[in-house]
DNA sequence: GTCTTAATAGACCAAAGGGTTTAGACCGCT
DNA sequence: AGCGGTCTAAACCCTTTGGTCTATTAAGAC
């Protein structure tokens, strides 16, 4: 109940999703909660955007199984536009690549349409706060996911041998230098060193980490952890 | 209460403390609960991780804030050994960074020791059961920086103009064959056309990506998402 | 003091890479 | 039919890179 003087605003809210039952039905049940205002409905992710740009919402539930315009890269752009709005995806498949995908581009939310309603409540109350939700079956396989794509790039970088650890300090500063697409001119000057000696470390180079050109040990280098920095192939 | 036809087996824990008080503690507590045995403790990481060896536990408890060796470098070692082993990270800190990495090298929960004992008991008890474990608190903690360290690499690849969209598809082809660390030579066998044929694309796609060579343009490739693949920076 | 390793650098040669220009063939578009 | 873009390829020349061999110097190990 409102009263005069009562001042804590409703978290306005926007849906996006083509199934249009679905919509209403969830549009239903939000209404039903006095703290949150569903301020506009769209069917198709494009007109969505549209209405976020012009009424800036708190919060966006939204659906991803939808055809013309997947619902992921339409949280990419609405991250992009950087509004501060909250998108909390909705959708029928609990596919932890999909939730993966999802929180990566920085969804604060991904609830299944299954899910009890005072779920789907409490996940919007949750996010509304700042905070991020996800259900706790989610949740497991979002972690999963998570730990698998880094076994297996800490079995490319920490399994066997890293040929990296035989360079000496100064040939690790010269491929340092080539991993930044300096050419050998470049590194001499760098370094103060003379191009010839820049020869001498790079054969060394090539000769400890089995490779036979530049564009080789850059690779190898970057594949296998040079320095402290990893790196890890994600397709988005 | 166990009777003869009973065979439902304890799960097997080990405590890995250096302080010695709060290992006892935990003991204690764990001993309570008639479904967990702690089949031993240690109190440096190098002790635990024979100890692991040679009892393959179901789970170990492990603090990660501890002097010679550092706890994550030991759950790092104990995945290592694919035991099969399920670590639980124990800590005073609810750092978003130390939770990050933790479950970045396969721990199976991280619990504050400032937790209540029941929370304690229901982690192991997820984990036991194949789960991953993180209090609520902490959850948001990791999504926090899980999505703060892809979203400086969105930037990166997405902002402004990606060069590499110029490129036509046989510039691509090269291209891809070239972050390969294929020789012209290679590439021009490859692709079924001469030499001279490759080094034009070859020049094209310097213009283009408006870099002066092979290295560079490997390196812009590579850190501006050619393909679908995008590449991430993460220190372990 | 001797031995080893790392860093420096020169000479010389061969191979690969890069810049520029020109040009034919093919395709899609208007 | 003509225009523009792409793919193909050659000729010519120059620069960079890579391979090998040799040699001096300094630092550290034993």
């Amino acid at each position: 109940m409102r009263r005069i003087g009562d001042f804590k605003k409703k978290a306005r809210i926007i849906l996006i999703d083509d199934n249009f039952d679905h919509l209403s039905g969830v549009k239903e049940l939000i209404s039903m909660e006095s703290d949150y205002d569903v301020i506009a409905t769209a069917t198709s992710a494009n007109v969505g955007i549209s209405l976020i740009k012009k009424y800036r919402p708190d919060v966006v539930l939204m659906d991803i199984n939808m055809p013309e315009k997947d619902g992921l890269s339409a949280i990419q752009e609405i991250e992009k536009l950087d509004l501060g709005v909250k998108v909390i995806a909705l959708t029928g498949y609990d596919d932890s690549d999909l939730i993966f995908r999802a929180m990566k581009i920085g969804a604060k939310g991904y609830i299944l349409k299954t899910m009890a309603s005072a779920q789907l409540i409490y996940a919007i109350e949750e996010v509304v706060n700042g905070k991020i939700y996800l259900p706790a079956a989610l949740s497991s396989r979002f972690f999963e996911y998570f730990q698998k794509s880094f076994r297996e790039e800490m079995n490319e970088v920490t399994d066997e041998e890293n040929l990296l650890t035989y360079l000496t300090a100064r040939e690790e500063e010269v491929l340092e230098l080539l991993t930044q697409g300096v050419t050998y001119k470049g590194v001499a000057s760098q370094l103060f060193i003379s191009e010839t000696t820049v020869k001498t470390h790079v054969n060394n180079i090539f000769q400890k980490l089995q490779v036979n050109d530049r564009t080789q040990a850059v690779l190898y280098a970057l594949n296998n952890g040079f320095g402290n920095r990893k790196r890890m192939k994600v397709a988005i």
